[in-house]
DNA sequence: CAAACAAGTGAGCAACTATTCATATGAGTA
DNA sequence: TACTCATATGAATAGTTGCTCACTTGTTTG
């Protein structure tokens, strides 16, 4: 049964409609696509790359991120926000300083993942 | 010994400069950061996941594609390209018809990866 | 050859994003 | 209390990006 198949009803210009709704069957859910969608495009900026990266070799203090990656503080701090709203880093305040580290181990393996990709070309 | 800091050298308004020193030292290069940013960027799209989930259920065509996502094909076809040329999906024309699949293992596993961070919030 | 269709592409536009700058908050310190 | 410094944040701006629309290319078919 299943529900109708609205757009190739009434517009089949093409073809492969056993193989389109057998892909339909297996899609991913919208909610699925965009929470891909989402963590990735989170990953896919240099910045906060760079920043996730030295989090995985320790503990540090947004002062120190923004030494080492040559930036200024406020341009760290905002980055630091989107990756704190995702809960892919934590903060840990202490005294005037405020100590970042990676909140999910999936990172490390997307980043050892993505590393093996980017090397092997 | 190792080569100055630069600039933590006249402003070191802050502190740590041991761990800022040792994470320096196993930082990225810029082209792998870059690179990561880029493949990442790259499935930092709801479109662009959706295209890559598509295809790692099977070939399609740019029509089939662009019927299961629900969009024109001229916007799949734009995104098509940019997948092309970071070499994550493959073409193969047959008539006039040009049939896709995905040219890079990493994909899928980036994507089960990602799909476990998804899921388990 | 002409018509039909799949796919690719450039220009233009709207939406989004990363940074900067100015300022605010809040903790330590004189 | 007043001052300094670390961090956070809002507004504005410059750059990027994804889509649409119009058009082109190339292939099949009448």
């Amino acid at each position: 049964m299943s529900k109708d198949t609205s757009l190739d009803a009434c517009e089949a210009p093409c073809l492969h409609l056993d193989r389109v709704d057998q892909v339909r069957a297996g899609m991913l859910t919208d909610e699925a696509a965009e929470g891909l969608a989402e963590i990735f495009g989170l990953l896919g900026d240099r910045t906060r790359v760079r920043i996730l990266h030295a989090l995985s070799l320790g503990e540090l203090c947004v002062c120190d991120i923004s030494a080492v990656l040559g930036t200024t503080s406020s341009a760290v701090s905002h980055q630091l926000r989107l990756l704190r709203t995702a809960k892919l880093v934590k903060a840990r305040k202490e005294g005037k300083n405020v100590y970042y580290t990676l909140d999910d181990e999936h990172v490390r393996q997307l980043f050892a993942q993505g590393l093996e990709h980017v090397q092997e070309r």
